[in-house]
DNA sequence: GACCTGCTGCGGTGTG
């Protein structure tokens, strides 16, 4: 029965504040009353006028509700965020406060208090504001069914957020699971502009029906780049940009709120400290707010945005969802954006007033950026936005949903096997593998039979899969969600404030007395104790800076194929825009030293020096792949002579520096007899494998499977368990899997995840078929050109040897041979 | 002549 809604309800509501109504709304409201689910694409607009807009919507709902309906929970909402979860109150709030209380609103997170809980035990309200971990903990609970019974409908905001993750799997299956309660139940998903909507639709929606709307046409958005004064003084390499400090001070100066991102939490530390050094009088105006600064502290940073206190607040990423509710006029970007869409989602913070347009300077920290920049400019004109990838079945997060629904009332195999193919990651799922899982749950797996903390689900009599065990539930409960965070060591000052964590390496080489830079602050360290370090504020300027150990987000192919597009044009000698005119000098001197790389050239650069025999590329392929493509061809070169290779890459290329001369172009040209196919895709796999440490890399993968699958239990709250111990249970699953259980899929996952996320093995092989087309241009150099430089200062080399022992040694006796020698 | 790369998100017990 399709939902009853009060039409004129809506529309005189949003008449009688001189809002419009707009095509997109009517669409909605329209399939709603006929009983049709959908994604609503929100290109633009502030989050907060969804939801005023939907809480009209629901007004409309509650108006023709009966009262039993009334009493009962109608609508759930599901949010990302906790923050925005109270925001979304608030603006839901405004259409229906006048119903209250007949008609009520909550929001139910981590954050709910107890007295609150147990009221929504006994009933929740009509409508519900939830997260995804939120609404697994409340599938956990044996009256579930019975909660939910009478849900009509339910609303998933930032599904782009969500959809390319564990945590939109979770939430698939929940879905599912509440819908296989109420097949009549509409779902609703909100998202921003993405390069697969149509698939976006289908992973929320699953096997069931639904339409795409096109929310309000999108606002306009001005990309530009704040061109440096002296690009010949500009640096070549780097990535922390401070010689832009003036021009950035001018824009914060011209604004009256602005928000500065930057790519990393050190990044952030690091501009925010020099912005006060230039700028004493800005103290109090400006603030900091990245992902490791206690809640506390970014609460009170976001409270001073929104009472427009803050002139500026230098962040991360952190501030990339839930600034939707906040005044905010200027965005700047710091270093590369990485992808079209971050850079639209960045774009969007700002200039929310209609008819604004939403301007983002992007600010280079080195040369190359300017590239990436006009690059950035044309994809965002053209609208080039990169596709999410929907997770493909999991068996980690269907392993631990297993046991959250044995818990909420239990499950028959066949039932449940149905419902979970509902969700569309797990569409394909086969039988075989259902039936690991259940067997998995049930005994845990081959290796672990003999303990029962593994035994988490079995049937009763009547063939009902349950929790057998309370304490098994309680730590199941414990452990919902599919975020695995690295442990990290708090930081407290002495007197008891706490400013955020930081991770135990960072700290363990610190000696009672050092400074650090933190919080944006310089702070003292005074002790550790119990999994915290203790401080105080010290005085002067200088101090080491903590660096996190984060997510290596690579260059999108979108964004690297519009600077290939504008190094095309360059080599044409066609420089368009501010970016590729101040970028010209350099490029200059690229062609003149050797040559540019484009989409249908390939440049190979040779270059010898003290340090050995330098091959450089670039492929423009990001950097994941380059690591790849580095390994791949370093293994099939030393397959046909040995050599040591160290590698460099980054998101346009990469460097492979060996001690023993190698004529590459027969290599490249297939010449000599060389039967090595350096680009080919045969064996890639195989290669691939073989070229990289694998099994290492799927031992740290397995490390967030284990723990999502519910094998690793992370300690109590309050008393977390270190990096190490963690590490050590899961490394030793890892082992008797291995050893013991060839077959556990858990393995098979690990190695999935690597191939696919950490080494983006598709891309690797597009990229290898791109290369196979381009036209080799080999130049030997005389030293390193503008693309080459900022490769030999990459830090982080990493080795292969197929070198015997003795020709190593070889090679360090003609060494010292030669250094001996006058 | 040179460089300080690595994001975000959630959730939770027991026993006084």
């Amino acid at each position: 029965m399709p939902m009853s809604l009060a039409s004129e309800t809506v529309k005189s509501w949003f008449s009688t504040r001189g809002w419009k109504i707009f095509p997109f709304q009517r669409q909605v409201w329209k399939a709603i009353a006929t009983g049709q689910s959908g994604l609503l694409h929100a290109s633009t607009g502030s989050g907060k006028t969804y939801a005023v807009w939907f809480g009209a919507l629901l007004r409309s709902m509650a108006k023709k509700a009966s009262k039993r309906e009334k009493a009962s929970l109608r609508v759930l909402w599901i949010t990302p965020m906790r923050a925005l979860a109270n925001d979304t109150l608030k603006a839901l709030e405004m259409p229906l406060a006048e119903l209250r209380p007949a008609w009520s609103i909550a929001t139910r997170t981590g954050d709910t208090s107890s007295a609150e809980r147990s009221r929504q035990a006994k009933a929740l309200p009509s409508v519900l504001i939830t997260t995804p971990e939120s609404l697994s903990l409340m599938l956990s609970k044996a009256d579930a069914q019975s909660q939910f019974a009478s849900l009509d409908m339910i609303i998933v905001d930032e599904w782009h957020e969500l959809m390319g993750n564990k945590r939109g799997v979770q939430t698939q299956l929940a879905i599912a699971r509440l819908r296989h309660w109420n097949p009549m139940l509409l779902t609703w998903g909100l998202s921003a502009t993405l390069g697969n909507l149509q698939q976006a639709q289908n992973a929320l929606l699953g096997t069931g029906q639904g339409i795409l709307v096109q929310g309000e046409k999108s606002k306009q958005i001005k990309v530009d780049t704040l061109i440096p004064e002296h690009i010949a003084r500009f640096p070549w390499a780097g990535h922390l940009g401070i010689q832009m400090l003036p021009a950035v001070i001018r824009e914060i100066e011209s604004n009256s709120t602005t928000l500065v991102f930057t790519n990393t939490r050190s990044q952030a530390e690091i501009w925010y400290q020099n912005l006060l050094n230039a700028r004493p009088d800005w103290a109090g105006l400006i603030a900091l707010h990245h992902g490791s600064l206690a809640k506390e502290v970014r609460e009170w940073v976001e409270q001073g945005l929104k009472s427009g206190q803050l002139k500026a607040v230098v962040c991360t990423s952190s501030l990339d969802l839930g600034v939707d509710f906040l005044p905010v006029e200027r965005v700047l970007q710091i270093g590369s954006a990485r992808g079209v869409a971050r850079l639209l989602q960045r774009a969007g913070r700002s200039g929310h007033a209609p008819g604004r347009i939403s301007r983002v300077p992007l600010v280079p920290t080195h040369s190359l950026e300017l590239l990436e920049a006009a690059g950035a400019k044309q994809a965002v004109a053209l609208r080039q936005i990169e596709a999410r990838q929907v997770p493909e079945k999991p068996l980690d997060v269907l392993v631990q949903h297993l046991v959250t629904v044995a818990l909420g009332g239990g499950f028959r195999s066949e039932e449940l096997y149905a419902e979970v193919k509902n969700a569309y990651s797990y569409r394909n799922l086969t039988e075989e593998e259902w039936q690991w899982a259940l067997d998995f749950v049930a005994r845990g797996g081959q290796s672990l039979t003999v303990y029962p903390e593994y035994r988490r689900v079995l049937p009763d009599e009547d063939g009902v899969y349950r929790v057998p065990d309370i304490a098994l539930g309680r730590r199941h409960r414990m452990s919902i969600g599919t975020i695995v965070s690295e442990a990290s060591v708090n930081v407290k000052f002495l007197t008891g404030g706490r400013i955020g964590t930081i991770e135990e390496s960072f700290i363990s080489r610190l000696q009672k007395g050092d400074h650090f830079l933190f919080g944006g602050r310089i702070l003292e360290f005074i002790r550790f104790y119990e999994m915290t370090a203790y401080v105080k504020r010290a005085t002067g300027s200088k101090g080491a800076v903590p660096r996190w150990q984060g997510g290596k987000m690579p260059l999108s192919s979108e964004l690297a194929h519009a600077a290939l597009e504008q190094l095309r044009l360059a080599s044409n000698d066609e420089f368009k825009g501010p970016e590729m005119r101040a970028l010209k000098p350099l490029l200059d001197i690229q062609q003149h030293w050797s040559a540019l790389p484009t989409a249908e050239t390939l440049l190979i650069e040779s270059l010898h020096s003290r340090e050995g025999y330098h091959l450089f590329m670039y492929p423009f392929g990001g950097r994941a792949v380059h690591a790849g493509l580095a390994s791949l061809i370093a293994y099939r070169v030393a397959k046909e002579k040995a050599n040591t290779f160290s590698f460099a890459f980054n998101d346009y290329g990469f460097e492979l520096l060996a001690p023993e001369a190698v004529d590459w172009m027969s290599f490249f040209r297939g010449e000599n007899g060389s039967e090595v196919a350096l680009f080919s895709i045969d064996h890639l796999l195989e290669d691939v494998l073989a070229s990289l440490n694998a099994t290492e890399l799927s031992q740290r993968r397995f490390r967030e499977i284990a723990r999502i699958a519910g094998l690793v239990f992370q300690g109590y709250p309050g008393q977390p368990k270190s990096n190490r111990q963690l590490q050590a249970s899961s490394s030793l699953f890892f082992e008797v899997f291995r050893k013991h259980d060839a077959g556990n899929l858990l393995l098979t996952q690990a190695q999935t995840e690597v191939l696919e996320q950490e080494l983006e093995l598709v891309r690797l092989r597009n990229t290898l078929q791109e290369l196979q087309g381009r036209r080799i241009a080999f130049t030997q150099l005389p030293r390193a050109t503008p693309f080459a430089f900022p490769l030999m200062v990459e830090r982080f080399r990493e080795k292969l040897s197929t070198e015997k022992l003795s020709d190593r040694v070889g090679r360090l006796l003609r060494e010292l041979e030669k250094a001996a020698t006058p």
